[in-house]
RNA sequence: GUCAGAGUGGUGAAAUUGGCAUACACGCAGGAUUUAGGAUCCUGUGCCUGAAUAAGGCGUGAGGGUUCAAGUCCCUCCUCUGACACCA
């Protein structure tokens, strides 16, 4: 055969049609089997108009190249992929082109796929679904309803971002970081609107406690960790004097308590109004609450805003010091959402402390201070206390913080108590491009809910009925205008006859809910859909049934179950904590429900890097600095962008783009090609191969195996490309290439095979004349070494580096004789000298002669 | 401020977990081939002193410590990145 230089795109087409053909990547039907499986997932993509991104090529490679590795080391392995459509972005983009996101949304999902086929990704199609088909939604709508039958979802009024200029409910992405709207640069406020509401706080303990089972990255861990927040302090009673009201704070440094001397509570707390009605100091704290409302969230956030606060004429009594009386303050600093909404204060706050010296309120303090221009910080936990009843003159450490919870139990005072950060989860929103939430309201059916003494609907939840399950999926209707309505209501609310339907419960005219649920939904079950979703199954066993969907769901994790949960996650640490937090959350909850065996879905995850451009800003349209995967291929293949993508840099660290570093992986790929073009060429037998060159494929086959599962694809590159600077060298120095026998060539091939699929195929099948692909060979083993000859050890004089010997490899374990060997090195002699020594030997790694 | 991660050549980075620091790649320099450029191949490439492919010294953000031996372990500090942040 003639030599033929590398052309990717000879070839690259063929094996992608050929792998489509053939169903190369198609999954094992897996049930009940014992076989070991992985179930290897990318994060999905939202499919962007703008095609795929160098940054999606280097998590899809990773993931891919894993799923090859456990393919082809005998797992069953399922690696699948979909797309996340529904969201805020594609409905933006679709409004900009004007066209309807239902007729956009296809045409993305057909581009990225191609993109993805011509990287070579090895995905089960069959398993296909985007968050946007009714076949899919039909299940997050019924997993709604299972979790608002299990009570874990309200319907309450709570503010909203609100553009008044434009008239439009916002979410918290196109609120810009000033608190201005993206779209019209106009000041955004709050406005109260009804919304459903995920109560995930239930779970925040689960969610904290769980995450010690995982094999994820420390960082987040961490994030998640801190994010749910969790914090134990204690509950204090406090009566307001003069009035039967009851305020109670949240306290986590229970030591400093006898310091309190005034109390602070947000301005949107309800007891407020109770405080302050009828009293000479209700217009200033009228004003100071209707001020504090036109704040935005960005300016609380931004945290340059000032302390202020009003007196609201009252005084609480301080249960730790007699019933000293402490005035009670609106203040803006005290956030509703943390803790109680109230707060005792003291010296031993900063941020107390000036709030005290601004509006000149008393201060007490029980340590002595070290810096005599502040007090000593409560966080600090340590001091002598002094002023503090019965624990005036202690130490404070945790032996006395637990005394104090005690004491402060046993005398009723108050009770422990635990706080979180985590908040309730808003699940609507008023936007058209999501799953309409599965609600009808009827006024009728409320009414009578209200008036019957029986009923233990909540006043909220009266009236509020699941749409009957044989009706979903509830469509999104297909309309012409989804704008953003002028009342902050959803766009869906202007189209009467989708609104208006007959009473799940008495038949009667009735309501449709109007919000859309958030991007977050359908990504919060994704992955326990792909081991079921396979057309022909859902076609003959499960449509023809006509189960209910309880039991075809149950049906479903009985047979295909067995794929779950998610053994590798990869993506970005941008979803540290919401996807994360939330897709836990739901797990968590089904299985509550018993419609899932496992309570976390996710057991191994790892974070891809960003890929930036080559003027280390991030790729942007507008900067001009967007590499697009395509053009890469077409210059370049699909093999050698991907071998760039994975030998860039380690995984997970963020690395600008270099051209001229592609070109390096890219010449890698071509040698590969030429090295196997001339053992083509040439007769090989295996008594010509060449023994230090087989060890080295041995060693390389040993890295790159131990490699791929930890996500180190840069060092079995690096391994491999020793491995061909070798084979190379020792061909060129034999002058025949008839270095490696036609078995090694072969195990060369199949571990470059999940890095580079394309040109392996390749040669696998023209070289070799292989007929079944080279993806459905089984990976390598590597064998013991064949006798090193020689070892080189490493020798030192009094710890300084000064010279090499060669041992046998048969007496390295003989320490003497290395001694020896060693003193007849010129190098250590010279060292050495005459001088008495000490020798310290570790087998097979370093001699150390020290002196002195 | 809190939490997490990271500081190694001109650059991206390695270092079987305490054992020859800088593998692999980019870049650069010199050479071969070429009308030329590109591509390809060969050689060299941490820093300093040296004519030197002689000899030596110094070197993993800074300083200290443990050890026969430290990029790796311990303490103090500095810088950068990311996330969260008026959290009571």
């Amino acid at each position: 055969m003639i030599y033929q230089p590398y052309q990717p795109k000879d070839f690259e087409k063929k094996w992608q049609d050929e792998w489509d053909k053939n169903k190369t990547y198609k999954s094992a039907v897996r049930n009940s089997s014992s076989k070991k499986k992985q179930y290897v997932l990318a994060m999905f993509p939202y499919p962007s108009g703008a095609g795929l991104h160098v940054g999606h090529v280097r998590v899809y490679t990773g993931t891919d190249v894993t799923a090859r590795f456990f393919r082809m080391s005998g797992y069953d392995t399922l690696h699948p992929m979909g797309f996340d459509a529904f969201g805020l972005p594609a409905e933006n983009a679709a409004i900009k082109a004007k066209k309807n996101p239902m007729d956009m949304v296809p045409e993305h999902i057909a581009t990225f796929k191609k993109q993805m086929k011509s990287l070579g990704l090895s995905y089960d199609w069959d398993r296909e679904f985007a968050t946007t088909d009714p076949s899919y939604y039909k299940w997050t709508q019924w997993l709604f309803i299972q979790f608002y039958k299990m009570g874990l979802l309200y319907k309450k009024d709570t503010p909203i971002n609100y553009c008044p200029v434009c008239k439009t409910g916002l979410a918290e992405e196109e609120v810009l970081p000033n608190g201005t709207h993206e779209r019209c640069g106009n000041k955004i406020t709050k406005k109260d609107l009804p919304q459903w509401i995920f109560k995930i706080t239930k779970y925040a303990d689960r969610l904290l406690s769980d995450l010690d089972g995982l094999n994820w990255p420390e960082g987040i861990l961490a994030m998640q960790r801190n994010w749910i927040g969790r914090k134990e302090g204690v509950i204090i009673n406090h009566k307001v004097d003069g009035t039967d009201i009851q305020l109670n704070t949240f306290s986590a440094y229970p030591a400093w308590l006898f310091a309190d001397t005034f109390i602070v509570i947000a301005p949107e707390h309800p007891l407020v109004s109770k405080l302050i009605k009828g009293t000479k100091y209700e217009k200033d704290a009228l004003a100071f609450i209707e001020e504090h409302k036109q704040m935005t969230q960005q300016e609380i956030l931004s945290g340059n805003f000032e302390k202020k606060g009003v007196f609201t004429g009252k005084y609480a009594l301080d249960p730790f010091n007699n019933n000293r009386k402490m005035p009670i303050w609106l203040a803006n600093f005290a956030l509703m959402d943390f803790g109680t909404g109230i707060i005792r204060c003291s010296a031993h706050d900063i941020r107390d402390y000036e709030f005290a010296q601004k509006y000149k309120i008393e201060l007490n303090e029980v340590v002595d201070r070290i810096d005599s221009k502040i007090p000593v910080n409560a966080h600090d936990n340590s001091g002598i206390l002094k002023k503090s009843g019965p624990f005036t003159g202690r130490n404070i450490d945790q032996k006395l913080i637990q005394d104090v919870l005690d004491w402060i139990e046993k005398t009723k005072i108050g009770k422990r108590e635990v706080s979180y950060h985590l908040r309730d989860w808003i699940f609507s929103r008023q936007r058209y491009w999501g799953e309409p939430i599965p609600m009808v309201f009827c006024e009728k059916c409320a009414k009578n809910q209200v008036k019957s003494q029986k009923s233990k609907v909540k006043s909220e939840m009266a009236g509020w009925f699941p749409v009957p399950e044989n009706e979903l999926p509830l469509k999104l209707p297909y309309i012409k205008s989804y704008e953003p309505t002028e009342t902050g209501e959803s766009p869906l609310s202007t189209v009467a006859d989708w609104v208006n339907t007959k009473c799940p419960h008495c038949g009667g005219p009735a309501k449709r809910e109007t919000d859309t649920m958030p991007n977050w939904a359908g990504s919060c079950w994704y992955f326990l859909a792909f081991p079921f979703w396979n057309q022909e199954k859902e076609n003959s066993e499960f449509k023809i049934k006509n189960l209910e969907l309880n039991e075809n769901w149950k049906l479903k994790i009985k047979n295909f179950g067995e794929w779950l949960p998610v053994d590798r996650y990869l993506g970005g640490a941008e979803h540290a904590v919401l996807h994360l937090l939330y897709a836990r959350f739901w797990v968590k909850a089904l299985y509550d429900l018993k419609l899932l065996d496992f309570k976390e879905p996710f057991l191994q995850l790892n974070n891809v890097g960003m890929i930036l451009a080559e003027d280390h800003r991030k790729m942007s349209k507008s900067w001009g600095n967007v590499i697009n995967p395509d053009d890469v291929i077409a210059e370049y293949g699909a093999d050698a962008l991907r071998i760039y993508e994975m030998f860039m840099a380690p995984f997970n660290t963020e690395i600008p783009w270099s051209t001229k570093a592609l070109q390096g992986a890219y010449r890698f790929v071509k040698r590969v090609w030429d090295i196997y073009q001339k053992n083509q060429n040439s007769n090989i037998k295996r008594e010509k191969e060449d023994v230090k060159l087989i060890s080295k494929l041995n060693k390389t086959i040993r890295k790159v195996t131990a490699d791929i599962p930890e996500t180190k694809f840069n060092t079995s590159i690096a391994a491999m490309m020793e491995f061909l600077n070798d084979w190379e060298s020792t061909a060129g120095v034999s002058r025949d290439q008839n270095v490696l026998s036609v078995e090694n060539a072969k195990q060369f091939l199949r571990i470059l095979a999940p890095f580079a699929p394309f040109i392996t195929e390749e040669i696998w099948r023209t070289v070799f004349g292989e007929k079944t692909s080279i993806h459905l060979s089984s990976w390598p083993t590597a064998t013991e070494d064949l006798v090193e000859e020689e070892l080189t050890i490493p020798v030192q004089v009094d710890g300084k580096f000064r010279s090499t010997i060669k041992i046998e490899g048969k007496k390295i374990k003989d320490r003497s004789h290395v001694e020896q060997e060693a003193k007849k090195d010129e190098k250590v002699k010279k060292y050495l000298g005459e001088k008495k020594y000490k020798a310290i030997y570790v087998t097979g790694k370093i001699l150390n002669f020290i002196t002195n």
